[in-house]
DNA sequence: AAACTTTTGGATGAGACGTAAAAAAAGAAT
DNA sequence: ATTCTTTTTTTACGTCTCATCCAAAAGTTT
């Protein structure tokens, strides 16, 4: 009996990760909000709280796609090296799309909230300690493939990759010199050829 | 004649200097650097100029002391490795401050400023090639020594460097497990062994 | 018709940045 | 010493934007 929302909720949500995205939390206003979502004020106070609860919403979204994005690029290659080769020319931005200037979601909010939130600090630390897994875990496959070495301490290296990945997406905010962001990164995974 | 200025003006200025590389831009309100500094508003604007010259003029001081400090901390270790090595040992905060937590002010505002500020990208852009510079150069000076292979190519070298520093930057206000930092760092290092 | 949501449009109170005019202080000159 | 000039300090204000909420009107489904 009610009357339908005449908007997809998740959709609407995608448009605010990627103003949030751009622009962090502070210089995002709900007036932003307002004009790029293309809803109405009180619908989007009704549909998802406050600016900060929006905030969340949106952080969390990224997050996950951002997991699954990864672990499914990287499940569908078997050649570890290769794998990471390729998803690092990714996060490079090799193939120049306008979300490389805006680097990383969830880096930008770190260095915006933290120190200070105690809430977005513990998303934060779910995300590294997530993502460290992934690498981690593949890198293990690449261990019992025989590809790479059984001395790698897997850990360490994971956490050098996870490292590098924040850094670049700093970067890439700075510098449209792509190719030497790929000559340090191939310099890195060189460490897997022993 | 005229009635000489009650603050020190560097001084004052490091103390803004404090609270944007805390805070960051946007949410530093002239309210706050006014209870922060201890000088009047109106001294403030008379003295610094409006929000953003007071800022840009933080963020220049900060780099230049940032970068003299790298230089001289360098030039003080004639081991490259051991020098390179005790630098990201501080840079991870092994001796923990309360400045890790702050991450690194230039970082901190590569993240929240870009896209979108001309004139903040070129004073991070003179930045980027003033250090990477720095680490070149010191590489460099390993070469000489015979410490570093000839084959090493440095410029990749020293770019991994920056990103690395820059990523540490960004997980040293998530993480306190400063451990697994060090221990990729030293994974990374390790390539000047090879 | 009833129930519920969206839309419209505005009210509100807080806080933002920047400025202007008056008051106070410090040195210089007579 | 006193007055004059210049600058800082004090205080108050103006204008703007912010986030949030509310009441009434319009629309859509059961």
């Amino acid at each position: 009996m009610p009357r339908p929302k005449t908007f997809d909720e998740t959709e609407v949500l995608d448009k605010a990760v990627a103003l949030f995205w751009k622009q962090g939390y502070h210089s995002t206003s709900m007036q932003h909000l307002v004009d790029a979502l293309g809803i109405n004020r009180a619908s989007l106070y009704n549909t998802y709280g406050d600016k900060r609860s929006l905030f969340d919403k949106a952080l969390e979204r990224y997050r996950i796609s951002n997991q699954k994005g990864m672990e499914e690029f990287l499940a569908g290659r078997t050649s570890v090296k290769q794998g990471l080769k390729e998803l690092f020319e990714v996060a490079i931005g090799k193939s120049d799309g306008p979300s490389t200037e805006k680097g990383c979601f969830v880096v930008n909010t770190t260095t915006e909230l933290l120190p200070g939130d105690p809430e977005i600090l513990k998303a934060l630390s779910e995300n590294k300690t997530a993502i460290e897994r992934i690498f981690e875990n593949y890198l293990s496959k690449g261990v019992q493939n025989g590809e790479i070495s059984k001395t790698l301490d897997t850990k360490a290296f994971a956490s050098l990759l996870f490292t590098q990945y924040n850094g670049i997406k700093v970067l890439s905010k700075i510098s449209r010199n792509r190719q030497e962001l790929s000559d340090s990164v191939s310099l890195m995974l060189g460490i897997l050829d022993g």
